[in-house]
RNA sequence: GGAGGGGUACUCAAGCGGUCAACGAGGGCAGACUGUAAAUCUGCUGGCUAUGCCUACGUAGGUUCGAAUCCUACCCCCUCCA
């Protein structure tokens, strides 16, 4: 079966190492929401030569979150099989801004904007995919250069009825609600990036499935061979409901460090940790499908999201800061210790003692001193691990000592 | 332009003169139980110089001993008609 590693030893120069077909259809479909048509990628890759995929992104929100990997893990695997992965951004269609999202207006960003997110997101994309492999283009490349007469003519390839089609056009039209002229130009232009890309195969979320559609009936116009569309779903977030986003606070950050990265992973549902498996890890699916069986056999599910957590972790950072994380974890919360680091802070007293609600408001651990006695109250505030009952309790100064409110927070403050 | 409906805490949503810091649900936080799981149960969920005080129900005024609740003006949103 399929290894990733063996695929991997390539290093970039081998030309074409194509795995079977089936192999290849198999984990291409693997998490995948869609793919359009029937059979189509099958044909594609009978071929057998790299094929040409796709996969475009707005130049704005540069700060991705493990939802975001979903779909470059596909492209990596399809980078894996020796295909040509063009990585496109889309600097042009940034000053349209896509209308998927409802109806934010985007400002438009400068061209140093652009640049900036531009370089963000390569050093951040670049920890899954093969820098050596993996084209970067902007599609002002050729849209710049377009004039009026261009866009005209390239805007004649599509009917106002068709691009009502699409479910949120279509529900702000009957909902009446504006939709500009210009917001029609969003999927020509990324569907006539296709066509000058000669695109083989898009990859996008599912929320991008009509802007793909449109981008195989441009290919037709221009007599090409319509590409193949496979949509990623978008992930669910920590809580395991809604859907991963930076605003629902149920993300993590490919930024987030180790140790924060770790927990978090190990705070999912059991359900969720397979779902993650699924479409996160690069193990192969008979891989997942043993550990699946161990778990059912007995094994404990919190090991089984140790190695995913494990292997996570080490993607965005590195093994030793896996493995770093692993420890921290299991003395912190199995042995519960204190963990290795936590901010510290002295606070200067006025009279030589402090109120408890103040030190723990000074520290940040709590937003107000009312949030501070009632955690009191609750039981949730200890003092180098002893739980503090009294409110009204003064610390004097020349202390220093460890405060915690909850589970998480902690900081050691010095009290002078 | 005309007619009607509505703006309440993180979100949804009650309340329609006093018992309202404001029902209820969701979310969040904390405690118990655990594998820091999930599920479940319990509590909390405006601020403060803290058993009292201050600020809050779109904005600004007014009536009243007393207003989220009544009146006036203004701002914003929605529905129908043109």
């Amino acid at each position: 079966m399929l290894q990733f590693a063996l695929l991997n030893q390539g290093s970039g120069r081998t030309p074409l190492h194509m795995t079977d077909i089936k192999t290849q259809l198999a984990e291409l479909a693997r998490g995948a929401d869609e793919i359009l048509p029937d059979g189509g990628l099958a044909a594609k890759l009978k071929k057998g030569r790299p094929l040409v995929v796709k996969a475009g992104f707005d130049p704005t929100a540069p700060d991705l979150h493990l939802g975001h990997t979903v779909l470059i893990n596909k492209m990596r695997q399809f980078q894996s099989f020796g295909h040509d992965v063009v990585f496109l951004i889309g600097d042009f269609t940034g000053m349209i801004g896509d209308p998927s999202g409802k109806n934010a207006t985007r400002p438009p960003l400068t061209p140093e904007e652009i640049r900036t997110n531009a370089e963000t997101y390569e050093s951040q994309i670049f920890k899954i995919l093969d820098p050596e492999k993996t084209r970067v283009e902007f599609n002002s490349t050729w849209m710049g250069p377009m004039d009026a007469a261009g866009l005209i003519k390239l805007a004649s390839h599509h009917t106002v009825a068709r691009m009502l089609e699409r479910d949120d056009f279509h529900k702000r039209y009957t909902g009446g609600q504006p939709i500009s002229i210009h917001e029609f130009l969003y999927p020509i232009v990324q569907g006539y990036d296709s066509v000058a890309l000669r695109a083989d195969v898009e990859l996008g979320g599912t929320d991008q499935k009509f802007n793909l559609l449109v981008g195989r009936q441009l290919q037709q116009d221009f007599e090409q061979e319509p590409q193949v569309v496979l949509t990623t779903p978008l992930l669910e977030g920590l809580d395991g409901v809604q859907k991963m986003s930076k605003s629902l606070d149920n993300y993590i950050g490919i930024t987030d460090a180790p140790g924060e990265m770790f927990g978090k992973l190990m705070s999912i549902s059991d359900d969720l940790m397979w779902r993650y498996f699924e479409v996160l890890s690069f193990r192969t699916l008979d891989d997942i499908q043993g550990l699946r069986k161990q778990v059912t056999d007995g094994m404990n599910p919190r090991d089984a999201k140790f190695e995913l957590a494990m292997e996570i972790v080490g993607r965005f950072h590195d093994a030793a800061a896996a493995q770093g994380a692993k420890a921290e974890f299991i003395s912190r919360f199995q042995k519960g210790a204190m963990p290795e680091e936590m901010p510290e802070l002295t606070l200067a007293t006025e009279s030589g003692e402090l109120g408890i609600a103040h030190v723990l408001k000074g520290a940040g651990l709590v937003d107000s001193t009312s949030e501070a006695f009632r955690m009191i109250k609750q039981g949730a505030v200890r003092i180098d691990g002893e739980r503090v009952d009294d409110r009204g309790l003064h610390i004097g100064a020349g202390t220093t000592c460890v405060y915690q409110v909850g589970r998480r927070r902690f900081a050691r403050v010095s009290l002078s």
